[in-house]
DNA sequence: TTGACATATCGACGTTTATCAATATAATGA
DNA sequence: TCATTATATTGATAAACGTCGATATGTCAA
């Protein structure tokens, strides 16, 4: 293994095509089968298709899976998604990562 | 036109190559010519290769450009890049976008 | 005006990636 | 058991991408 290469380069790599953006969205909050996905990218892509982006981001770690019978149910993984996009702020704008502030410092009326 | 991609698509894209992450962040906060970029990769790739990448940059919004003489100098664009974070997190993380309070929306006491 | 410097562009090359048809694997129901 | 369904894997193909040497373009200094 020579060529390790960063985790938010990985991140960045799951999210830089079109399709698999998309089925990202139909994973936002909902668990869906393959088969699922296929019919709701309306014909754009294959089953063979799904599954390799499917393998991209769960390798990215971007999805939660849940295995029931001869399904496999995906939702996206929200949490680490947060804080992929946490860090590429720390590191490429750090001078807009005050903006925005932790719910817990503002103190209640 | 008929395949224009998204705005989040071009900026994944942008991020998606380990050496453009390099340079990105030898462009945070400071302004480099080319070839102090080409110097401070060290050796890793040529001036045209860096060329390629500002390109790259450039046409995803993500740099400010101030040309001089014969130099042109390039700076991190940390706000789109910020923006551009927080559309990913409201489109793919909603769950985690009420974590971080924008200042404004806060009541001066 | 000339030569050196800074950067962008071009053209070629090898690698990576997205895609699909075909097939393998595995679970289900008849 | 057998046909069907769901998904993953394989192998092939074309397109996209990163890289560099060569070169074009433009600026500066002597």
């Amino acid at each position: 293994m020579t060529n390790m290469e960063t985790n938010q380069v990985t991140f960045a790599k799951a999210l830089a095509d079109e399709h698999r953006q998309e089925i990202m969205q139909h994973l936002c909050c909902v668990w869906c089968s393959v088969s699922d996905i296929v019919d709701k990218m309306g014909g754009k892509v294959k089953q063979p298709t799904v599954s390799h982006h499917l393998k991209i981001l769960e390798d990215a770690n971007l999805v939660f899976i849940r295995e029931e019978g001869r399904h496999r149910f995906y939702t996206l993984n929200q949490e680490h998604f947060n804080m992929c996009c946490g860090m590429l702020v720390r590191t490429f704008a750090p001078d807009y990562n005050d903006q925005l502030i932790p719910p817990e410092s503002i103190p209640v009326e």
